[in-house]
Formats: C-alpha cells, structure tokens, sequence
RNA sequence: UGGGGAGUCGUCCAACGGCAGGACGACAGACUCUGGAUCUGUUUAUAGGGGUUCGAAUCCUCUCUCCCCAGCCA
C-alpha cells in the first residue's frame, strides 16, 4: 500500500498567507526551523478536507526545512478508539507523508498536563466548580449579555488543590465537578468566560486504560501539548480564532514555550458534504456501504474509486490556502486525477451497452489478432494484442439509425474505424419486435489493417469494440456525484440534505471487456477508451474476476453537445 | 443588540501603494487511429459610498453582505 512520490511540481504552488509569515517569523525570531503538526482526534475516518491540513502541514515543514509531527489529539475516551488510529495512519502513509518517529499522542501529557493545571491552581487562576453541566451554561451568560461568576469561584487554593487531587483519586461521579481557569465571565469572547479545563469521566481510555478519571478538554490540552513538541506553528482551522485569546493564556500563565496559531478555512467540496456528522447519516442510513464507499469524501473511499495520491497532493496545492469562506468545484478534483491517470494509465477497449456488429464479408472462423498501444502517452507502456473476429461489440451509443446533427460515428451507409482494427461500413441492421436495434451488419475493408487506409481516405470517427468470441465479461460499478446540488450544506429551509442525493451515483452493470483484462489485479488503474479510468475494486475482485470501479469519465465532447441540443430544445 | 473573521473572473488562488495575473470551468479553433490527450485563442472580477495620494484591490472612513462562537466535543 505503502507508495513514495515526486514532490508536487513547484510551478503549481505559488504561496499563501501562511507560508508569508512562517517566512517573516524565521527572519524575526532568528528561527533555524520550524515544526508543525497534524491532529487528528481518532473518532473517525479521514477525508479529503483533512487531506489540505496534512498536505499544509507536511508540506510547509518541507518547504521551510523542517518537520511535521502526527500527533493524535485524544483527550475525549468516550468518543476515540483504537480502530481509528491504524486507519488514520494508513490514509496519511497512503498520501505518502512520513512522520518518521515523531508520532505522538495528547495522553502521553496528561501527567504533565496534570502538573501544570495545579500549578495554575496555586497561581489562583483556575478552581475547582460544583455546578453541574446545566448550571454551567446558565452562569455562562449569552451572545449578548456576560455571564455570572460561579459560587464556587472563589475558593482557597488550598481547598481548590485538595478537591483537584480527589477529583483525580475518583472520588467523584461524573459530571460533579469541573476544573475551570479563572479569566472573565464578562468576556466578549466566551472561550474566556471561565472555561472548563478538566471533567470527570470514569471512563476507558484507548492508551491510558483506567488510570485517569479526569481528562483535559481541547482548550487545555492543545497548546500545551504544541508546546511540549516545540511547535513554531500550530495551523488550525478558522472556527478556533476565537479559541487564539484562551491558547494564548494557558501559555503564558503557565510561562511556557508559546508556539504561534495560525488559523486557515476549512475545504468545502461542491456536490458532497463533509461534516463528520453527515457522512456519518450516510454510512448509517444506508446510502452509501461504508467509510470507503466509492462515492464517499473520505480517503479510504477516494482511494478505492480510484484516486491516487499524487492527484490529491495536486488538487490541494492548486486550491490554495485562505481564511475565507469558500466551495471548491469537483471538477477541479476530477481535472487532478484526470491529468495524473493520463500519463499512467494502461489503454484498453470495453463496451458498457453492447450492440453486436456482423462483419458480413469478413471469413467466418477467422480471428486476428491486433496490434495495439497501451498508451500513446508513455512509449515505454509497450503494446498488446488484441483478438478481432467476424462478430464483435461496440457501444450502443455509437450507432444511430438516423445520424443526429453533430453525430459522426455509425450509421447506415457512413464508414467508421474499429480502433487498431478495420475501417467498416453500416449496410443494414435488425430491429425487434418493439423497434429496438438488436444487431448491426457491416463490410470492412481488407486493406485498412491496422487502421490506416492505403488512399489516404479519412473517416470521422473510431469506435472501440470487444470480440464477441474473445471478450470476457465483469461487473462494472459507475459511479457519479453523490449530491445533485453544488452545495448540500446551504438548503432551503426545512430541507434535509439527504433529499438531495443523487438517485444515479451508483449504477452497476454487466460490460463486455477485453481478453486481456481477466487476470488484473486488486488497485490496478486503467483507461477503458473513449469512457473513462477505471480500477479494480480492492474489495469485492475476485481472482480472474476483477470488478471494476469508474473513477472518472472522459471529458466528452460529444455529451456536452448533446446537453446543448437538448437546452435548445 | 456581544465577540471574532471574510468579501478579487462562473469557481479557487495571486497581486500587499505602481500594467489586476494564474489554474479549473465555459466558449471557439488547430491537431488527432480515443469527440481523450496536446496546442492556440476568447470570455468574465476588486461588494457599495466617501476620503488620502501623481497613482488605491491594497491606506483611512462609513455602509452592506456572508461565516464562526453560548459542549463537562474537537
């Protein structure tokens, strides 16, 4: 699984706001290096929004000579598991990052983290509060009016230190009692309004086990675990500025390190979601069969549609880093993954609706077979063979009765070319009962093997096309934008975003491939001509019977001319 | 009505007081044994009003719009 890459084409990444200050930084404050990290709490699967914060961070650590640290931030044990760790790895190694031996977790700190919330116990700046959950949001005021200062606030040191070690001994249920900093219940900012440092969770920890009963919340635990590290830059998403003020006071009251936060917008997909909680409803409602469903965000799922990880790396250094608000088109991912499977993937022929084509003047019984190119992107792909013969398939869509405007494949008395095989004319074709065309006739010309007409005749069009003696047949799986809206997260009121799944984002069916496909491997990737990259699924495949999923179309002139008659229309 | 943040082509990102540029998309053409790829070209933007300045997307000011924040989640 495990892949390397060549970075990412310098021309492609100009800069951005954070790269300008991590620049300015290393000049003022004399700095060799810089260290960054990513975070990732492991309740969940990685998507391609976390796919930008690992591409910044690693690749800001890469640019300023430096080092990106993973770090798990798992201060919550009633919502983490261990089965989450492994596959966050796994996505991150998949993208081809490398941590080395800088992996680390939020609960490694907790003795020292322990140390450092009593010392601003004995500074007076944080108490031990009785009020419970319900209590607490009272007192904390609202938007527009400040909150009130808990009873409980003023308490010794010395009783706020004894009550602070009992709660640590587990001599109080959950939720009895919190730690919280002193700061100002009439702060604008309500980060600030005496937040919550500790909470009481008897609960099971994925690496601490029962040691602890309380655990720190995010506010506490993360700037002081970036310092910990040594972090120069802490580059987090915009909903934690207002968080800046609080990261900054736990520092600076405990008279530690300070490494600076930087906040940048989130990614916002068009035509997909990617909240957590509604990939979530996906997964458990059903519309999708899993976190590595093919049509899903994630990074299981993005890699078993097919994508590789040079094309995310690509699609995150073209979207650029920013702090506004803002919805990057898929077709720029799919422009990525198109431009990368351009140059690597193998050519071959296979038909999704089959039409047969008799080849009237061809001689029963024979078979050729035919020379053809892998890719004519990369001379070293080499060729393969072929297998033609009297009876083939070709797409349903390439043959039409009466030609519409624009249309230049197959159609009675028109000459196209069989890819890599003959030119052949439409002389007759066969319909049944209800009107349908079941079956072509055609006569092909001996002396365009191969393709090229010895008079220099042009046809318009080349079609692709399986033998029907020779083809073999496997489950192909299409798939499409999961949302037919750019953007499920902004609804009229009252709509839920699953009304607006695409009925069509999978549709499977029975194609018609080429011999040469049988015995393709689990994650192999390959253009099937004139339709789109395709790779064999690495769940469901079968030895000798691969299943194949589609990535992404081609870009298809003739579907946008066909969508422009239809408008006129 | 509190605090924080953001407004530049259709989309995303540059330009940081000196010719508003790139990518994707769209459109047109060339080329092509994939209506793919490649190549060429075209199109469209500084939210609005004042001000400072020889010169403003950039500085000042007022306004408008959008986003985030009231977990013992991260």
């Amino acid at each position: 699984m495990e892949e390397r890459h060549e970075p990412v084409s310098s021309a492609i990444s100009a800069t951005n706001f954070i790269k300008t200050i991590v620049a300015e930084d290393l000049k003022s404050k004399g700095l060799k290096q810089i260290i960054t990290r990513f975070p990732p709490e492991p309740n969940g699967y990685l998507h391609i929004g976390h796919a930008k914060s690992i591409c910044l961070n690693f690749g800001l650590a890469e640019d300023f000579g430096g080092h990106c640290n993973f770090r798990f931030d798992d201060t919550n044990p009633s919502k983490e598991e261990a089965e989450y760790v492994e596959s966050i790895m796994d996505d991150v190694r998949w993208l081809g990052f490398d941590w080395e031996n800088r992996l680390y977790y939020a609960s490694d700190y907790f003795e020292q983290l322990y140390d450092w919330a009593e010392k601003l116990i004995k500074k007076g700046k944080a108490f031990v509060c009785d009020l419970n959950a319900e209590e607490i949001k009272q007192y904390r005021g609202t938007l527009t009016e400040p909150g009130k200062e808990s009873p409980y606030r003023n308490r010794t040191v010395e009783e706020n230190l004894d009550l602070f070690r009992r709660m640590r001994a587990g001599e109080f249920p959950d939720g009895a009692k919190t730690l919280r900093a002193k700061i100002d219940m009439a702060s604008g900012n309500i980060n600030m309004r005496d937040p919550v440092m500790y909470r009481i969770k008897h609960e099971e920890h994925h690496r601490t086990g029962s040691k602890w009963c309380i655990y720190p919340m995010y506010d506490y635990a993360h700037g002081q675990s970036d310092s910990i590290e040594g972090i120069t830059h802490s580059i987090c998403t915009m909903e934690y500025e207002d968080h800046r003020p609080l990261y900054d006071w736990y520092l600076q009251e405990l008279e530690i390190y300070h490494p600076r936060q930087i906040e940048f917008a989130r990614l916002n997909l068009s035509h997909t979601v990617l909240s957590k909680r509604k990939l979530l409803r996906l997964v458990k409602e059903g519309f999708v069969k899993g976190w590595d469903d093919p049509r899903m965000p994630t990074l299981a799922g993005l890699r078993r549609r097919g994508y590789t990880p040079q094309s995310i790396r690509n699609f995150c250094d073209r979207i650029g880093v920013g702090k506004k608000e803002s919805l990057v088109d898929t077709a720029l991912l799919e422009f990525c993954i198109r431009e990368d499977l351009n140059k690597r993937a193998r050519r071959v022929m296979a038909v999704l609706n089959p039409l047969k084509v008799v080849i009237t003047n061809y001689p029963e019984g024979q078979t050729e077979l035919m020379d053809a190119v892998n890719n004519p992107e990369d001379p070293d792909a080499g060729n393969r063979k072929v297998p033609f013969g009297r009876e083939i398939y070709i797409e349903l869509e390439d043959f039409m009765e009466e030609p519409a405007k624009g249309f230049f494949r197959l159609f009675p008395g028109n000459e196209v070319r069989l890819r890599y095989a003959y030119f052949i004319k439409c002389t007759n074709f066969i319909k049944d009962s209800k009107g349908n065309i079941i079956e072509i006739h055609c006569t092909y010309d001996p002396s365009t093997r191969g393709g090229d007409a010895p008079d220099k005749r042009k046809v318009k069009s080349t079609l692709h096309w399986v033998s029907a003696l020779h083809c073999i047949s496997a489950e192909v799986r299409l798939y499409d934008k999961l949302f037919l809206t750019e953007d499920p997260n902004t609804l009229p009121e009252g709509k839920d975003f699953i009304e607006y799944i695409n009925p069509d984002s999978l549709i499977v069916k029975t194609a018609l491939l080429e011999p040469s496909l049988k015995e393709s491997k689990a994650g192999e990737v390959f253009q099937f001509e004139r339709l789109g990259y395709f790779c064999v699924d690495t769940v469901d495949s079968l030895p000798g019977r691969p299943v194949f999923n589609r990535t992404v179309t081609l870009k298809d002139e003739w579907v946008k001319i066909q969508n422009r008659i239809h408008k006129k229309q």
